[in-house]
DNA sequence: AGCTACGGTGGGAGCGCTCCCATGCGTGAT
DNA sequence: ATCACGCATGGGAGCGCTCCCACCGTAGCT
């Protein structure tokens, strides 16, 4: 029946250029998936043919014959507003966009919001309409991360959710960037360094606490419990933590924020104050983002190297894929990949 | 042949479906796909199938046999890093998350960076493999547009590349965002005014500078053409343009600019020879961004609505995507869609 | 009662690909 | 020269769906 297909005007067909190449369909196939199991003749017989057409495989076709989507999802909690702002997710979009050129996966971009949002992802994600999936900025007590290891999706995650973390990850060394931001002000001759903390139920802002303490210690410093406190990643919570940190250790000379944001409020209380930075007291922050930059006065900080982030974590989640697909031997990589951070010294310090 | 198919572990089928609804496959396609000819008690018999089954269709499958893909491609320019800062993608992709959340339809992201990359999303194109594309940050000379149209392949662009866009569109009013900024400036008693402009091959910083003589020449104020100097959109041109306002114009008493990152290029002029701001300067920027917030004096800025953008960008393709499928008679928007701006007055003004 | 009309339905064909089995041929061992 | 083996190859089957045509039954008409 397929005998007399006559060129349509679409889009030429596997079938067209086997025909054009003089070959059958399924050594058409062959050479256009990189099988080795054909001759050189045969093989640039069916890519000229290929070229002339202009072909283009079917991602539908090959899709619903093999079985696989050749698509991974970028998974976004909506809510959390806080991994939208700079520099986080566009950074992340763009080394996985750059890990991702080469190959012909497709990135589907998810954002889940509401419940109901979520409660189509795991049905999407049931329906096993994805190759693998990249999550980001997960809380400790999401589901999502178990869902996806009961249905066997591969999955990468940023950021551990703790010290034991069973998915494969990508994360920033938040307790050395930590540790080299403390040791820093201590270099410069700070000795009452207080540290404005992230929420605590996120395990990054924990190590950074460790960091934070691991430094102090290092040096023989005091780590008076009075010179901590949280600040839930916010711009009022950084104000209300500079605040109460002034009460109680007026004698403070450092303060280390584990955002730029809370910087960014703290730097407001002592401004009120009139404390001087960094004459009076110098300021650290963390992430590195737009508000650091155009500080008054530009703000120290921790760089993250998010870009690069985003693409271990495509790297880690393609390699993942393929380990799965039949025939593969390639070896897994190993699956925590932690990044070093990087001091970026401004004048507030 | 497919009689005797047993249940498989797998996904459920639409076969599998039917079978258990005691309908035929056409007749679950239908309620499935809510068409109108199916009665009442069937209808419920196949949902109630679907709902036990946990069915959900196979996209490959659909896309197939329907030829479509259920999948919109968001196109972003990958050197433009403009578009990468806040507030621009973030709001962007949300906006569009949320417009697309009760579809379900995909979102695809592609970074176009390289000509390589870019001749690979037009092979893409070429081949179908979206069902429409949302094209955001697009210069007057990119050939992507273009394409587009010969292609058939329904399309919205974010921002008109001039004032006769053949595209539907969705922008924000430059224009009157511009008037209204400098209006308020002169409202506040302001007589001599700059504008530092972004690049005039960008349209929508055309539309600003027409906004801003319109302000002037209502309130019948000079418009000196000293008044006026490029930017370049980048902070380093808000300082260039700023040192040449003052050294040709050393009496302004505000300044227009056209991106608050220009505008912080501006201030720290200002503040280095002396100026205060808004004592002796006024100044306002465009874009509310991070840097507008956080910058001291808090700048006073012209905010898009990026997210209602982004969800009307993605509405207006839908509804020319359905309104290219057979039956649907839907009529179309009006292509053209201008979203107004507001001023965020902060303390710079 | 006999005819048409039409809403509701079942299922064949086919979308373009991959998988796999069968075929044919060349090669080396005997 | 003969046999067995293996590599390159062709093409059938089938992935799960939509489209469409044929069919059935009932209602409304003459």
């Amino acid at each position: 029946m397929t005998a007399a297909r006559v060129r349509s005007g679409g889009r030429p067909t596997l079938e067209e250029v086997a025909a054009r190449a003089g070959v059958g369909r399924g050594t058409a196939s062959r050479v256009i998936n990189g099988s080795p199991r054909v001759s050189d003749r045969t093989r640039e017989a069916v890519q000229a043919a290929v070229d002339e057409l202009g072909y283009v495989p079917n991602r539908a076709a090959r899709a619903l014959a093999a079985n696989r989507t050749d698509a991974i999802a970028l998974v976004v909690p909506e809510p959390e507003t806080r991994f939208f702002a700079e520099p986080y997710f566009s950074d992340i979009v763009r080394g996985v966009g750059s890990a991702m050129a080469d190959t012909d996966m497709q990135l589907l971009l998810t954002l889940v919001g509401s419940d109901r949002e979520r409660a189509r992802l795991a049905q999407y994600l049931a329906a096993h309409r994805v190759d693998g999936v990249l999550l980001v900025s997960v809380h400790a007590d999401d589901p999502l991360p178990d869902l996806l290891e009961q249905l066997d999706i591969p999955a990468v995650i940023s950021g551990r959710r703790s010290d034991h973390e069973t998915l494969p990850s990508v994360d920033s060394d938040n307790l050395e960037g930590a540790r080299g931001a403390v040791a820093h002000l201590i270099s410069r001759g700070r000795r009452t360094i207080a540290h404005i903390t992230g929420r605590l139920d996120v395990y990054g802002a924990q190590c950074r606490v460790e960091g934070y303490r691991k430094a102090l210690a290092t040096a023989g410093l005091d780590s008076d419990e009075q010179l901590m406190v949280s600040g839930d990643f916010t711009e009022e919570g950084g104000r209300r933590a500079m605040a109460r940190l002034l009460d109680h250790r007026p004698d403070l000379d450092a303060v280390f924020a584990g955002s730029d944001v809370m910087a960014a409020g703290a730097r407001q209380v002592l401004r009120e104050r009139g404390l001087t930075i960094p004459g009076d007291v110098a300021l650290i922050g963390y992430d590195d983002s737009a508000i650091a930059r155009h500080m008054d006065p530009p703000l120290t900080s921790v760089r993250q190297p998010i870009e690069e982030m985003g693409r271990a974590m495509a790297r880690l989640l393609l390699s993942e894929i393929a380990a799965r697909r039949p025939g593969e031997v390639r070896p897994l990589q190993r699956p925590q990949i932690v990044l070093p951070t990087e001091l970026v010294t401004r004048f507030s310090s």
